[in-house]
DNA sequence: AAAACGGGGCT
DNA sequence: AGCCCAGTTTT
């Protein structure tokens, strides 16, 4: 059979498949462009499973594009918490705001002004300028670049940018005359569903026959794809700092910078440790660590001006970003007025009122002075009630559910 | 071109 | 416990 007749097969017979078993799922209620917007951004990196629940809740609360570039960010970000890629969210708003301002809160049926929006890069203009307005742009993420990688045994490496644009040139000439969004959705929807990455149902494939990779046998073997290197690791000391007085019953938290990592979410205060540090934490035992809860207390008093006194060793926690290992340790602390048995524990280990060791590394001078900078206008006091209304990473988070039990 | 940027699911 | 999933922005 002629190449032209195998992608007419495929375009043919998938679309056929994705009207019949397609899922039914909020973002297909209606083609409404900030529904799909919305839909997109959040299923950036993240499962449909995932994604229904806070999809639902955000439409209830920010039901238009209006409404969502009037809300306040913190509250945007509040909806978005536990989702990761926290940039999306901030992004997303800001979008809404440019097409509140500039285009009348009405999403552009325009592919340039669409792919202008933050946070809108070319799958997710793909996909809104596809699925909202029928258009016959392509819309390829993951699901597609395996996909269509097997069915036409393609052997270019899926992590290289320039492997994506090839395949999208590829993707436009399958579009269906008139079928772009039921399409490219039908792409997606077999690669999530029969063309998985681990073990394809092969059986059930609507476009089994004309596979090249299933016909040569190849199937687990695409596509080709490079590892990432594995998250380094990040050794940190953190402290649960409860109030006494007027701020009895309440603990101190502080927001951190409006860039990077996690950026405005809030946090329990840390520490990066320096390498020679690290090592402690990674081969002693939590009470008999007084230098590093010593140097959280002298952290906290330099951005606070308050006497911090760590108490106890509440808990160990890890966390893996996509590439940082954060090896957490978090200590009990107090505003007390006599010295705890941690910091004597610090002062026979011969560690006076020195500041913490000259950075070794130029990652841990970085981190020193970011929080430097952000210095103590971010610090605020919370009571268990406040976890309702301030963004919390999940590590966090869990932490703060831990010691509120 | 490579790194930064979360979090959860599967085996 | 280790491996996998992968869009956009920034460097």
């Amino acid at each position: 059979m002629e190449q032209n007749d195998i992608k007419t097969f495929f375009s043919t017979e998938l679309l056929g498949w994705y009207r019949l078993i397609k899922r039914d799922l909020p973002w297909r209620m209606n083609r409404d462009p900030y529904r799909v917007w919305v839909s997109e951004i959040m299923l950036q990196q993240t499962r449909v499973d995932t994604v229904i629940p806070y999809y639902n809740q955000f439409m209830s609360r920010f039901p238009t594009v209006t409404a969502l570039a009037e809300a306040p960010e913190t509250e945007v970000l509040k909806s978005w918490e536990g989702l990761g890629y926290y940039s999306r969210a901030r992004n997303l708003q800001a979008g809404a705001r440019e097409v509140k301002e500039r285009y009348g809160g009405i999403v552009p049926d325009d592919k340039a002004s669409v792919a202008g929006l933050k946070g809108v890069g070319p799958y997710t203009s793909g996909a809104i300028m596809s699925i909202a307005f029928n258009r016959p742009e392509p819309a390829v993420d993951g699901n597609v670049m395996r996909v269509l990688s097997r069915y036409f045994c393609l052997e270019d490496d899926i992590a290289k940018p320039s492997t994506r644009v090839g395949i999208e040139k590829l993707a436009v000439s399958l579009i269906p005359e008139g079928a772009a969004g039921d399409f490219n959705q039908a792409l997606m929807e077999l690669g999530a569903l029969v063309c998985t990455p681990k073990s394809p149902s092969c059986l059930p494939c609507p476009v089994m026959e004309h596979c090249a990779a299933r016909l040569s046998g190849r199937e687990t073997e695409l596509p080709i794809k490079t590892k990432a290197k594995p998250p380094r690791a990040e050794f940190r000391t953190a402290a649960i700092v409860m109030g006494s007085g007027e701020q009895e019953g309440k603990i101190l938290v502080r927001q951190r910078p409006e860039t990077g990592l996690l950026a405005q979410m809030w946090e329990l205060p840390h520490l990066l440790l320096p390498p020679d540090k690290a090592k402690l934490l990674a081969d002693t035992a939590p009470k008999e660590q007084g230098e590093l809860a010593e140097m959280i207390s002298r952290m906290l008093e330099s951005d606070t001006s308050m006497l911090i006194r760590p108490r106890s060793w509440f808990t160990d926690a890890d966390h893996i970003f996509s590439h940082i290992h954060w090896k957490m340790r978090f200590y009990l602390a107090d505003l007390g007025e006599e010295a705890g048995a941690l910091e004597a524990a610090a002062a026979s280990a011969g560690k006076g009122n020195a500041l913490v060791a000259a950075e070794s590394t130029a990652e841990y001078a970085a981190d020193a002075r970011a929080g430097q900078a952000e210095a103590s206008s971010i610090y605020r006091w919370i009571g268990k009630e406040d976890m309702e209304t301030l963004p919390f990473p999940n590590l966090f988070l869990r932490i703060l559910k831990q010691f509120w039990a």
